[in-house]
Order: C-alpha cells, then sequence, then structure tokens
DNA sequence: AACAATACCGGTAACGTTACCGAAACGATA
DNA sequence: TATCGTTTCGGTAACGTTACCGGTATTGTT
C-alpha cells in the first residue's frame, strides 16, 4: 500500500560497506566487533536515521526489551496509578513499555480481550506482561504474566495484591473512635474484588463495634464519582441519616462530597467522609480528602520486579505479594459532637 | 530461552486437516473459503487456543490494524485526556491502540526518544502513530503521523492544536470584565508551546485593557501543582498582591487554591482563580474550578479521524486543525468589590 | 618456522505470517 | 464432448531480523 523505503538493516550494511551480521552485533552491541567498525556503523546509522524493527526484531530473537501493560480501562485512575508505577520501575531494568488497552468499560467484550492479550504476547512483540486483572483470567500461558490485583480465580499466576479489608478495616475504626455510629458504605464495582474485600471491611468494623448491618446504609455503586453522588443523595435524604460515609474508592467519595455540598451540608463538621485509593487529587478535594492508601505505585513496582524474575528463570513464589494499605488522614472527617 | 511450545497457525492447520493459507484466510475474513471449512478451522482455533503473532503478521502485511499512541510522560493529565479521546475513537474504526511511552519527564532523553518512535513505526507494529509532541518534531518519516499539540516546527505534520492563545484571553476578559485589574500568572513549561501561547493571552489582554505588564505579578512555573503552589506563595506575600491568579493550566491552579488555603484566603471571595485545561479533577476542586475547556478528547477523536484519512491514503490537509476552547465558569472567581 | 588460539566478519537458515500464483473440482454452456 | 468460469484450496516466496556456523587474518607460543 504505502511502501516508501522502510528503511532495513540491509540498506545500512550497504552504505557501511559490511554484512547485515555485522550490523546486527553493532545493534545488539555484541563484542565481537572492531572497534572502527562498530563507530562506522553506528555513523551510519545516525546518518541515514534508521531504527530497527521491533517486529522482526521479536519474531526472530524473542527477546524485545519491552513489557505489556494490559489496562482493562484506559480511564480508570487505579490503572493509570499502576501505569505510572511500572513504567518508573520498568526503566530502571532498561525495558520499554507498551501499552494495552482493550477498550472502555462500556464495550468491554472479555473473551475477545483475553485472545488480545494472548495475541500480544505470543505475538512476541512484549517479553512478558502486567496485567491489571479485576476479573477472573480463565486461560493459562507459559509465558511470564504478573497480575495486578487480581480476581482469586487467577491465583495461578504471580500477582500483587493490596490488603483491601484491612485497610477498610482501619478506615471504619477511625470514624468510629471519631464517635461514628451510623455509618454510610457507598459500594465499589460488584464484579471487582477490591469491591468486595472492601465491603467486608466496612462491615467487619461495624461488628467489632456491636453494631448492626443497616442495609439501608448501604448504596451500590461502582467506583465511579455518580455513583457516589446519587448514593449519597439517598443516604442524606434518610429520616436518620448518616453521620459519616465511608466509599469504595477515592472517585465515589468526592461525589459523595459534591452531593453534600449540593445538600448545604458542610465537610466534615456535618457529614465525615473517607475514601479508598488516594488517588492524586486526592490530596486537593475539600482541603484534602482523608483515604485509605494503598501505594499503587508500590504496586507497579513490586509487580515489575517479579515479572524481572520470572524472565530472568528466577523461581516464581506463588503466593500473592502483599501490599500494604495505609490510612491517610486529612481534612474530611470530624469526631462526632453530640447534637 | 522459555520456549513453551508458541502456538503457530501451522498447529491449527495440521489439526484442522487443511493448509496454512487456508488458517490465514479464515482468520482475515476473507470470502474464498467454504462454509464448512471456516467453521472446522474457527473451532481448532478456539479448541487449540490459538492466537496469531501480532508481529509476524506486521512484518508480512504491513497492516496490523493497531495504532500507536506517543506520549512524551504518562503522568501529565493532558496526555492522558488524549490518551481516553484517542482510545475512545480507534474503536470506532476498529482499530486497537498501543500505547508508547517513552519515559518520565526526569529522564527524558530526546534522541533516543524520537529513535524509539520511528522504531515504532519502522517496525511495523502500529499502521500509524499519533504523537503527544510538545517539542519539536526533527526527523521526517513517510509513515503516517499526526501530531497532537505539537510545537510550531513539527508543522510537517497534520496535526491538531487547541486555540491556547484565545482561550487565555478569553479568561483574562473574564476576570477583567468583574473587574480585576492586578492579576497574576502563573506560566507554564517555558518549553512548551502551549504555555507559550497561553501567555500571549495573558499579556494580550492586559494590553487590551490599557494596564501594564508587570513583571512581579508574573511567576514561571512547569505545570505543576508545586509550581502553582510557591508562585501563589510568592504573589500573595507581596505588599500589593493581586485580586486574581491566571494559571497555565490546572494542576498549577490546583496549587494556586491550596496556597491561598494555607495563607487563610478565601476562594473567591478574597482570590479569584482561573485555570487552564478543564481536566476531569477540576470540576470538583474548590465546588467547581473555573477555567478553560480545550475538549482533549476532541482533540483526540480528530486525530485519529485524520489518521484514518492518511491511511485510506486521502490527501492530507497540512493546515493544521484547531480545536476550540472555551471559558467555562464555575465558582473560584468573583466580582471585585472595593474595599 | 610451524602451529594454535584469537579476533573479526560474512553467508545462510530460520522466526510466523500473508501475498501471490496456480491447480483441482465442479457445474454450466456451446 | 469440449470449453470455460467459479469456487475453493495448496504451495511457495517473501517480510526484516538474529542465531549459528564457518572462514579469513592476525597474533601468540614453542
Amino acid at each position: 500500500m504505502h511502501r516508501k523505503s522502510a528503511l532495513t538493516i540491509r540498506d545500512v550494511a550497504k552504505n557501511a560497506g559490511v554484512s547485515v551480521s555485522t550490523v546486527s552485533r553493532v545493534l545488539n552491541d555484541k563484542d565481537d566487533v572492531a572497534p572502527e567498525t562498530y563507530t562506522k556503523v553506528q555513523q551510519v546509522i545516525a546518518e541515514l536515521g534508521y531504527a530497527s524493527s521491533l517486529a522482526a526484531k521479536g519474531m526472530r530473537s524473542r527477546r524485545t526489551n519491552v513489557i505489556g501493560l494490559i489496562m482493562p480501562d484506559v480511564g480508570d485512575p487505579f490503572s493509570i496509578q499502576v501505569m505510572k508505577g511500572v513504567n518508573r520501575a520498568i526503566q530502571e531494568f532498561g525495558y520499554d513499555l507498551i501499552i494495552y488497552s482493550a477498550g472502555d468499560s462500556t464495550t468491554s467484550a472479555w473473551p475477545s480481550r483475553e485472545q488480545r492479550y494472548v495475541s500480544l504476547l505470543n505475538g512476541s512483540i512484549a517479553d512478558g506482561v502486567i496485567v491489571v486483572a479485576p476479573t477472573a483470567l480463565t486461560f493459562s500461558t507459559a509465558h511470564p504474566l504478573v497480575a495486578v490485583d487480581p480476581h482469586p480465580e487467577s491465583a495461578k499466576f504471580p500477582s500483587v495484591i493490596a490488603t483491601n479489608r484491612v485497610g477498610a478495616l482501619a478506615a471504619m475504626e477511625y470514624l468510629l473512635g471519631l464517635g461514628h455510629r451510623r455509618i454510610g458504605f457507598i459500594g465499589g464495582r460488584a464484579d471487582l474484588q477490591s469491591a468486595l474485600r472492601r465491603f467486608q471491611g466496612y462491615k467487619d468494623g461495624l461488628q467489632q463495634a456491636n453494631l448492626p448491618i443497616d442495609p439501608v446504609l448501604i448504596q451500590p455503586g461502582d467506583y465511579t464519582h455518580e455513583a457516589g453522588y446519587t448514593g449519597a443523595q439517598r443516604l442524606l435524604s434518610l429520616e436518620n441519616p448518616p453521620t459519616a460515609i465511608f466509599a469504595a474508592n477515592d472517585q465515589s467519595a468526592i461525589g459523595v462530597i459534591e452531593a453534600a455540598q449540593h445538600a448545604a451540608k458542610r465537610v466534615p463538621e456535618d457529614l465525615s467522609v473517607v475514601g479508598f485509593d488516594n488517588i492524586p487529587e486526592a490530596a486537593y478535594i475539600n482541603g484534602g480528602l482523608t483515604t485509605v492508601d494503598q501505594s499503587i505505585d508500590q504496586m507497579g513496582h513490586i509487580a515489575v520486579e517479579k515479572l524481572m524474575n520470572l524472565l530472568a528463570n528466577k523461581p516464581a513464589e506463588n503466593h500473592p505479594c502483599r501490599v500494604e494499605t495505609k490510612l491517610i488522614v486529612r481534612n474530611t472527617c470530624c469526631a462526632l459532637t453530640p447534637s
């Protein structure tokens, strides 16, 4: 179609007066090449503006120095945080990153997604893959793969997960310690493991304090800002509204705060709010959103380290690596004053 | 190294009792194949869990149905917005997206970056590339390439840009209309065209109102939150502090607001703030940040359309496509009351 | 001086796929 | 019956790169 030259290793070889093998050796920094030949070839490469074909390289040598990151949804802040962490870590190892996103949440066709990343692996474009895998990975592969925050059924893969339940419990203990007794909950996406574990933490917190689990205080959600907003609206219009709301993630928490503002409720004076994730903007919401940090950056970093071990054929630990969560106290909670 | 089978088209052919050509035809939905053969092959593919190699496909046919997005920095909210827009648009055309990030702003080695994406193109992994290209693209390529918000020296490529100066001017006219006369400015990254154009809009606004350009009101920046914070700190500690601050982007504006809060200044009563970009979180900052929207999503969409035209060998319009900017009035500005 | 070791480099065969050409089978038509 | 399209499929040659093998010079050793 649009064949417009496409410089190859052969062109370089011809211009430098050497063989293609020698050019390849120069490209891969093999040591079997004379210094003057090396510089000569390098010079020709620079002159011609040649860049080698990743596809051909990967196809032949099955070593591209590229790792792939597969995200369920580019819009998801969690994925983006992981992406940042992975990107930073990857560079320390001299690898490049290709991000592969199979589509927006609206169009998510799961079977085709799996097909796609198997294709990525098998296509030998990437040496290994890190998958942000909220749902079950129903296939298996011999290629190096590390899962981030995976579904429990994906446990066959090396993975790194956050202690979601423990973090949620910490948030609840904090709210309970401030004297709150009616605490609302905005759920996360029901199909995601993280959401279920956070909900569990919410329930465990209430149970520890010998408080009943009141279904009317539990609003379904899907990790979006809208869900937080509408959920909070419903909670605040209750006869006996909660004095605090724990949202399953920061985006929902932001929705909650907005709903409170529209309802002329002050945060934190009239309503305490806790989120989960500690996304970057959390620091700037309402003077600082109190939330649970799971250091997503670190998760990305650990995922990369695990993958590098796999690539080096080191034995893979098959127990998932747990990343600690930590309550970050900022300015959206205050002690309950008897009114 | 880790050669663990790696299913090929040949395995499928063998299992289905047909030739590799036929399997290839099935994979590419060619019409020259009998219905029963087609289903048979599809079935074997499903059974074996075969997925074709993108590398080999791209190498042979120079058509991968994948387009690449190259971002200067994964952390940059602007790039992420573009990414979302591109991702959405790309799917309408039945393409997949590979995102290629050359590194964090800290490690940015520009020459190697260029090398890298030439490699991506030449490597025929992607049919075309969209580049978020804040700095000059010093090379040329015969492959389809569309630049988003490019440096003026990259004008040789089809591109889509936002009307940065006009948008900044609109923001200034708004502030001036509210009665503000001392308006501070937090600059953007000096090497970025967008920052320069926004600064120009700031100066033009003052000039239109016959106001002097006071260097003391102009703080350097780099599009980060920190720059906004420290810049605002300096501005607010002036003997005669500004009554309004226009920040070159939303992140800086958020920093400004935080600095104001720490200085016990209320926004907007004591200080009006305007940002630029209309990033998603802008809607939630301080009850809504007044900012200039450049509909980054739309930029991504247009970029994709342009690229598709290029791929279809339609004549490329060589004038850059301009995306309108629009002032979004929210709750961080108010009229200056004579004190 | 003879031989071995080394440094350097060229030729060739793959990697997995698709483009291209041609062939077999079949029915339709003259 | 002979001829001709059509449909369906198989064989082969690339695509650009690296792995591998082998072949020259050059140097070192006795």
